[in-house]
DNA sequence: GAATATCTCTGACTAAAGTCAGATAATGGA
DNA sequence: TCCATTATCTGACTTTAGTCAGAGATATTC
């Protein structure tokens, strides 16, 4: 059986167990659409905005959804005092344990899908449950060309700088390292790429002009909880195809000792130590590759 | 992480995944009801009354969607020969057409799910999938206590004799073996329990009343394809409890020396080896169990 | 051959899901 | 302050999904 059948054949037996939820959840006397927007509310509440966009509802469906459910007396509506065109749905303690009554639906089925195994078998299922679980997720990462300025671009370079003050023996100082060129990874004479996870930004990476045709890496972050999953490795790849397309045909790169995961990276991706080719007082290893 | 909430991590990581594929059936203009019945039909067609059965359809709301996908030049339903009450459906060329797009639907999502993985982390993908696949196929499997001479039933004794006659050195014939006994197998003296994998009836096994408070357990066996998933322990265990409720306080079973995969079953349940208990010329080996 | 059961269809429903065009109120700049 | 934008709601729809009670034709059983 080839790949894609077995795939297949698993789509279809994981679907077919899983379908049994969502039926489940019609027991409750409660429409589909409600018992989602119940359920998503949550016992945290949740702002009517961001409940239509997880959901992907129309406004005018949604709104009267929530009237219903305020209506039984599970939801309570009430305007938001940060932006008051906006409105904030909580769940009141009736909401609240009919919340816990879908959420117990989910555990009974794992439950269901444990209990008939012996003790080996659940370990067996559960590894490769986290096996499949983990590669879903690093296939389901998409990568985005977007300025380095950008909210979510913000984000993943400040943690990136957090994580180098941490783990640097020396400390890192945003101002003493050569930080300034972050402008100059976006077009026309560079690109900056983030990667995103479920819509969560988890990884990033520049590239910027630095010489005749002659490209710089900068700004390389994986988040801590998506490493593993090849991440690192297809955004190296990805900045190099950009590189290529600026008409790049070499990219430098430095980087500090203690990153020691990075060199076997960078190594294994066909780059060749060079000189010292800047003044960054945070690089020990500075490395190069040129295309064929 | 417990194991229910590794369980319930890993549905929703694939639901979602796999939830794209129902909205993209959507994309081809046809209700996703109507996609499903097309779908169904298949290439080789079908009767009616088996499509309906198959995705549980009201026959009114079923007769109107093959009504609208003949509309639609896609399916032609026509009188059974074998019984004229009956219809049986297939698919026009254009709606083989149409079944081959949904097909590649399918197969789009497999492909997207494999693409971004390098070569090791698909085989690593792959066998995961199979271990969850044949894990919640193991756990699904269920047991019902039934005539012996149901349809299900008989489909497997005749499958466990054919095996017989392909494994036994010496060949066997049913006249020959002690194989009168299956009423026995039947309320109030015995028991007979059929497994079934998504429907399909996978295993089976009874016990009778040969003596005082002592069960006899026969008939025992598991389809090839279904073997591997721990359900002949579970027929075992099964069958343990049921002797028990018939108030047995001892069981005892025969076997041939061909069948050693079964012995290390029995005396790994508890079972030691007694003396010749009855004439079937077929058996080799004696087992007997004694409960606490 | 009559009674009963089975298979499918039609008509008449209801409920859920989803869409679209404004109306209304609040916010954030120019 | 005015104007474009944003967030939500209301009313008026359509489509899809699903149910139920017969009717008509055919098969099976006694």
């Amino acid at each position: 059986m080839d790949m894609i059948e077995r795939v297949r054949r698993f789509n279809r037996a994981v679907t077919t167990r899983t379908g049994t939820l969502n039926e489940s959840y019609l027991d409750r006397g409660r429409s589909f659409g409600q018992a989602r927007v119940l359920f998503e509310i949550g016992p945290s509440g949740m702002d009517v905005r961001t409940l239509r966009e997880r959901l992907s509802l129309d406004s005018g469906y949604c709104s009267r959804m929530l009237k219903a459910l305020e209506k039984q007396g599970l939801v309570k509506v009430r305007q938001s005092a940060a932006d008051r065109r906006r409105r904030e749905a909580s769940l009141t303690a009736k909401g609240r344990a009919e919340w816990s009554a879908y959420d117990r639906l989910s555990d009974d089925l794992a439950r269901s899908m444990l209990a008939p195994l012996t003790e080996q078998q659940r370990t067996r299922l559960i590894d490769a449950m986290a096996t499949v679980e983990t590669l879903i997720a690093a296939g389901s990462v998409t990568f985005t060309a977007e300025a380095p300025d950008s909210a979510d671009a913000r984000f993943c370079i400040e943690a990136y700088f957090a994580e180098l003050a941490e783990r640097f023996e020396e400390g890192f100082d945003v101002a003493l390292s050569n930080a300034s060129g972050d402008p100059g990874m976006a077009p026309p004479g560079g690109t900056f790429l983030v990667a995103r996870l479920a819509g969560r930004p988890v990884a990033c990476g520049g590239v910027k002009t630095v010489g005749p045709r002659t490209g710089e890496i900068k700004r390389m972050w994986v988040a801590r909880d998506a490493r593993g999953l090849g991440i690192a490795r297809r955004l190296l790849d990805a900045l190099e195809t950009e590189a290529r397309a600026l008409g790049m045909t070499r990219v430098v790169l430095d980087t500090n000792r203690a990153l020691t995961e990075a060199h076997a990276m960078y190594r294994k991706a066909g780059y060749h130590e060079t000189e010292r080719f800047n003044d960054n007082p945070y690089a020990h290893l500075w490395f190069a590759k040129d295309f064929a």
